[in-house]
DNA sequence: ACAAAAGTGTTGGTTTTACACCCATGG
DNA sequence: CCATGGGTGTAAAACCAACACTTTTGT
């Protein structure tokens, strides 16, 4: 029987949401070395007898207080060069989660501090997460064109203006209001009216949509920029 | 300062090529237990000290005998199921190969045989390979709608209808080769024209074109089916 | 000359874009 | 009544599927 290199694994997170108009992704304070006191992404060691999908909500759960039901979670990818880790060879998998504006985040167990940072200003994070937040980003980027994701920035219940402020947040780019309304009211599947309004957004009251059953957007969201 | 909780890690492969107009994928008997004789996906432990690409591509030259220059490598994704090897705690980072078409490689190290098979007939392997190999096929076939990845199924120089060809077997439907030919030539730096031509297919001689350097496709291809 | 495959032109229908316009509310 | 945002209509432009047709080879 041949000996296994041994390695630690991790499950990091790059969870992001929308908050004061500005894409954010949720940073904690290292309490503990290596990197202690800087920011990175919330994460921790995988458990002996837990599945990575399982490792990385507890992980959000317990960093965040989020329950995970209203958050989307995805497996992003895994990362593991030789030093990413100074104490030694630890492989983590980094998790995408996508979540409706929540209250800020209390610190957890490993964390001294939490917070939410628009993530053109996350920058100097430990070990290698500069590399996986953007990489998360990326991906919410590219999915907004082509899946129903920007529905898990809203809330249960949100109107067509306000999923349209998630693709001009997370792209940065003007849609046209008009276009748009019809395009993702046209879209099979994609959103359930509930019936009801409301007038948050000022002026003429909106239908209010809950999330439909699509898992892909046909045809897709042209990103013009 | 904590324990760790010890895991291995593999890097295990799921490499496409097509032969024989159809799309196969390359699997390898198991030299070693467990799943000893049974077919598996390629792949084996990452070294101490070894990137997780470097070890993916290692692993593709010793079970293969492929240069790795010619052949795409991305990871897919990672599966951690606590029981899914039943020695101990194993995580795997699987990658996607997608290569022209090849000599029948040759048995490596850790296995006693290896074959490309057609990814229709490619079942009940090792572990979670089946689960992994689907991911796969999936992954591939996703990306020829947006990316510029079939010609990492041509050869070098290749004509529009070989590329044509690679579509339709990947996606289980025919493409009118009129329409292709417009689409796929007119997409910015998708084709460069090498300037000379073959008759290698019948018929009027073709163009041959080499890889551009787009990374992806604009506008993508219509996958109708 | 004929078959076979490459490649171009054309046409009619769909989709997208840009914007005019009306609707329903709060102040 | 006015400002504000929600939502519909519409015409020009762009795009695309389908297929007739021409080109260039091998036999």
């Amino acid at each position: 029987m041949e000996r296994y290199p041994i390695f630690a694994v991790t499950a990091d997170l790059v969870v992001l949401t929308i908050r004061d108009d500005r894409l954010c992704a949720l940073v904690v304070r290292r309490g503990e070395a290596p990197f202690q006191g800087e920011w990175a992404l919330p994460g921790g060691f995988v458990r002996p007898d837990e599945d990575l999908d399982r490792a990385a909500a507890r992980e959000l759960e317990e960093e965040t207080g989020l329950a995970v039901g209203t958050v989307h979670l995805e497996q992003l990818r895994s990362y593991g060069a030789p030093a990413r880790d100074p104490r030694q060879r630890v492989v983590t998998v980094a998790y995408l989660a996508l979540a409706p504006d929540l209250p800020t985040p209390k610190a957890g167990t490993d964390a001294a501090d939490a917070r939410w940072v628009p993530v053109e200003r996350a920058r100097s994070l430990a070990f290698d997460h500069d590399a996986i937040l953007a990489d998360g980003v990326e991906r919410a980027r590219a999915k907004l064109e082509y899946t129903p994701l920007a529905t898990a920035f809203c809330a249960e219940e949100f109107t067509v203006a306000e999923l349209r402020r998630v693709y001009e947040l997370v792209w940065g780019a003007e849609l046209d209001p008009r276009n748009f309304h019809r395009k993702v009211t046209g879209a099979a599947n994609l959103l359930v009216p509930t019936g009801s309004t409301t007038t948050r957004d000022g002026g003429r009251p909106a239908q209010l949509f809950r999330r439909g059953t699509a898992t892909t957007l046909h045809p897709p969201m042209p990103r013009t920029a």
